[in-house]
DNA sequence: TGGATCTATAGATTTTTTTTATGGGATAAT
DNA sequence: ATTATCCCATAAAAAAAATCTATAGATCCA
């Protein structure tokens, strides 16, 4: 099997047009070119495609047949280039996205949107879970990139990781707003909104106020930082919560906003990583993504710091 | 898109081993050849389609995708060329025959047979029809060949003609059976079974008893010869048929044969020819099986001159 | 009949592919 | 640590393939 591209060109041209000058003309070659290569085609085929009569070319009935497979591999051969030279500029190809809940509301779709607006043709999927099954979907490779908070040591996993300054959130008119940093022991004795008893974030937090020998007393236990927001609006509480919540409370509540974050000390730290495969090199989209959510990440901690 | 096919057999190969030198070992190259033509692959593309990590290829994410297209490629490149070499030695194609009733019944079907024994995957449609709709399905290309009574001149049609000798078919218990030919004036009186009125075979019969100044008594009148000899054999009649109902009446009675066929004087012949598409050359198939039926004519008229 | 146009072939030339030779880097064994 | 071995990439030389120029034979048309 030693057919070349160049056979199947001239071929096809020559059906075209149905002579080997014309084509040679189209094709930008010299005829005696033209004619080699479909006389060379023909030996390969064993089989002649043309009958010469009188001089000119006629097309044989096997040519026909030919023709449909020259044509059709032709096409898929000039697709899959002007594929894959969309995916060498990041326009095609798919990106599937494993996102934690305190990422997920907004910070991540707004990163996707803004990844994904001159890429029309890229296909994102998205998805929120619990950290420790992001972890296992992106060892599985069944996601290409993760946003979690830190795992476990996992030789399957490629990690990147960020420690979040929480920071304090409270009401505008509440007197310790004017603050710039608010500590522990001014939290002293007030209610909190803190994580599930398990959560490493809830121990940290505990631990900052028993430096400082406050008292810690959190009031309302919850699965992520998101609705406590709303009890700190009410007045009920004070929130040590990571800095993704933080922000995107600015993105959820436009207008009205009624709640201000403060630095907190001791820090509090939530560990988060992104996630990648270990033993697979990451798509070029991937690699990009993963370029932006680190940039994103830095930010954060940035954010919260000069905001008074 | 100059892609080449040697770039890609080398890039599934790649694949396949994940190791360049490895597929030069399997491709009988050496390993500088292959390394090269996946560089030149990977410039072509815009895109790299390894990681170069340590001294060794990973394959990236996107060489995956493209490995489909480049094994569909070349699995249908195969295919091609598989078949196309199948159709030089005639295992594959088809062949569309039109023939006219009176070589439907044994002669063409024996011809198919043999013509098809060796070539399993050659497919063939046979069609009985009148002469004048097979000089249509001819003309239009609706059918490679056809087997029909000399049409009247057509440019649209490549003809080879046949004048057929017909002979008398009677009774092995007739006293004419002695006879090694029969003549006209033999006939004088006796009944016919002849063709309609317009058919110019009729017209021929006639003419040879006029010649003899034999009395012409055609008995009954009939679409075709077939039937014909039914009558003969109850010895209602004597019928001067064309040479391949003829023929056929022994491949359809194999054992207690009651008809003989003699020659018959003056001769009447019926023209029959072999019909082309004029303006398409022919296929392998269609050539092959051309030169078998002009075979297997010229032999017929052969048939039953020596057979006393 | 002469001119234009077609295809095929031969030899020269250019381009592409392959090989040989080599070097740098990683890994495994001594 | 040192050596041997394996990998890949590169450069230059060699081989192979494709292309071009030139030409000849055939057909067609005016």
């Amino acid at each position: 099997m030693n057919l070349s591209i160049r056979q199947l060109e001239a071929f096809r041209e020559v059906m075209r047009t149905g002579s080997i000058s014309e084509a040679a003309r189209t094709l930008n070659r010299t005829q005696p070119a033209v004619s080699s290569l479909i006389a060379n085609l023909e030996d390969e085929l064993g089989l002649s495609l043309f009958e010469r009569q009188r001089g000119r070319l006629i097309r044989k009935p096997e040519a026909h047949y030919f023709l449909e497979e020259t044509e059709a591999i032709l096409e898929r051969l000039a697709h899959s280039t002007r594929t894959m030279k969309e995916v060498g500029e990041m326009q095609q190809g798919r990106l599937r996205i494993a996102c934690m809940p305190a990422s997920s509301q907004f910070m991540l779709p707004r990163l996707v949107a803004d990844f994904v607006k001159d890429k029309p043709q890229v296909k994102v999927s998205l998805m929120m879970r619990a950290s420790s099954v992001i972890e296992e979907w992106v060892t599985s490779q069944q996601f290409d990139i993760g946003l979690a908070e830190t795992p476990p040591p996992n030789h399957a996993l490629k990690v990147i990781t960020f420690e979040l300054d929480c920071v304090c959130a409270l009401r505008k008119d509440d007197p310790l707003s004017e603050k710039a940093i608010i500590e522990a022991s001014d939290l002293s004795g007030k209610p909190l909104a803190v994580l599930q008893e398990d959560h490493p974030n809830l121990l940290a937090t505990r631990d900052a106020f028993r430096q400082q020998k406050a008292d810690f007393n959190p009031r309302f236990e919850l699965r992520n930082f998101q609705p406590a927001l709303k009890l700190v609006e009410e007045g009920l509480c004070y929130c040590i919560c990571d800095p993704m919540t933080a922000s995107s409370y600015f993105e959820y509540k436009q207008i009205e906003q009624q709640l201000v974050f403060r630095p907190f000390r001791p820090l509090v730290a939530l560990s988060v990583s992104i996630l990648q495969p270990a033993h697979r090199p990451a798509s070029l989209l991937t690699s990009a993504f993963s370029q932006i959510l680190i940039q994103s990440l830095e930010e954060l901690n940035q954010q919260f710091q000069s905001d008074h």
